[in-house]
DNA sequence: AAGGCGGTCAACCGCCGGGAT
DNA sequence: CATCCCGGCGGTTGACCGCCT
């Protein structure tokens, strides 16, 4: 049985909101709160939707918003808090006072992930696109073989290999040296893996249905996973590290623009440095974290940086500069 | 002037986690 | 322990606007 709607929808008022409804919900939530909001468009006199009053509450009427346009120091956090954080906007409006996160998710859409593409990078990896396309070409794998042939290890193994399989990430300093063991993976990805896209015309796309099917391939992916696991500890301490500077800088530049001061930012440096592991760590970081992000809360990498980026004393004290982070002018 | 088109952004939808019962 | 309910989140939609032809 699925989930009962939280309103009588029939009765509910949907769209733009009026001045009117507006002034209803504010003055209710100066005298009320923010509490219960299912029951707030009742008693503010409102036929709208609690979620709906929420919603506008937390992304326009909500005290100390901002409302003008982002600055190029705001642009630079988003976009290296992306790098590190994936998607989840909440986070990444929590270290931007007076934005939401329909606010950056929106200008992320409509305008960084363009800005980045026009850069050369791929806005979802934050790596450089011919690296990407390239990792593409090397997941492409051979077709299913007809039921009841034999595992042969021919098939790729998930994601998580071609991360670890990046030499940008050992480059950057990311990564420490691959091991024997991480390097006998690598070797077997190398093997098995076409030169190119172009160059098997058998080949075709990664289908996790395929690969989950195939017990060798499940074999090789949780040989991977424990590779992969052997970097989470120095995962996490970059990650801890770089936010720690990332903040840091935030702060740092934000002071001195008020100073009258400017900034040069992460999007003005990428186009200059979108090599591998040109001018730090940030791409290499950034599709690496993201992995370990998604490939488990076990480690609890997750929430260390939740809680680094909810604590105000990890970077306050901060006194990185562009010049030491290699990602200014 | 009008229609097409793309960009922007407010709002909606559905899912999920967690607290309450 | 199971269920219900609420708030929060991310993805998506659609209205609106300005520009171009």
């Amino acid at each position: 049985m699925g989930r009962p709607p939280c309103c009588d929808k029939a009765n509910v008022k949907k769209g733009p909101w009026t001045p009117e409804e507006d002034a209803k919900l504010l003055a209710y939530t100066s005298t009320h709160g923010t509490g219960n909001w299912t029951n707030v468009p009742q008693r503010a006199g409102l036929k709208r939707c609690g979620k709906s009053c929420r919603l506008r509450y937390t992304n326009y009427l909500r005290p100390n918003l901002k409302h003008e346009n982002f600055t190029q120091e705001e642009e630079d956090l988003i976009v290296t808090l992306h790098a590190m954080l994936g998607s989840r906007w909440s986070l990444i409006a929590n270290q931007l006072p007076g934005r939401t996160d329909n606010d950056v998710k929106n200008y992320w859409n409509t305008k960084l992930s363009k800005k980045l593409r026009q850069r050369g990078i791929d806005p979802i990896t934050h790596r450089p696109i011919a690296d990407v396309m390239h990792s593409i070409g090397t997941l492409a794998i051979r077709p299913p073989q007809p039921p009841g042939t034999p595992p042969n290890g021919s098939y790729l193994p998930a994601p998580p290999l071609p991360l670890v399989h990046d030499v940008a990430y050992h480059a950057a300093g990311i990564l420490p040296p691959p091991t024997p063991q991480q390097q006998a993976v690598i070797a077997r990805v190398d093997a098995d893996a076409p030169a190119s896209p172009a160059a098997d015309h058998g080949q075709q796309q990664l289908k996790w249905s395929d690969f989950l099917a195939d017990d060798a391939a499940v074999a090789v992916k949780s040989e991977a996973q424990q590779v992969l696991g052997q970097y989470h500890h120095e995962a996490a301490v970059a990650v801890k590290s770089e936010a720690q500077q990332v903040l840091g800088q935030y702060h740092h530049e934000s002071a001195v623009a008020a100073n009258g001061g400017g900034g040069g930012g992460v999007l003005a440096a990428a186009g200059s440095s979108s090599g591998a592991g040109g001018g730090g760590g940030d791409d290499g970081a950034a599709a690496f974290i993201d992995a370990i992000l998604d490939c488990d809360k076990e480690t609890g990498v997750d929430q260390l940086i939740a809680e680094l980026l909810a604590d105000p004393a990890y970077y306050a004290g901060s006194s990185s500069s562009s010049s030491e982070m290699g990602w200014g002018c």
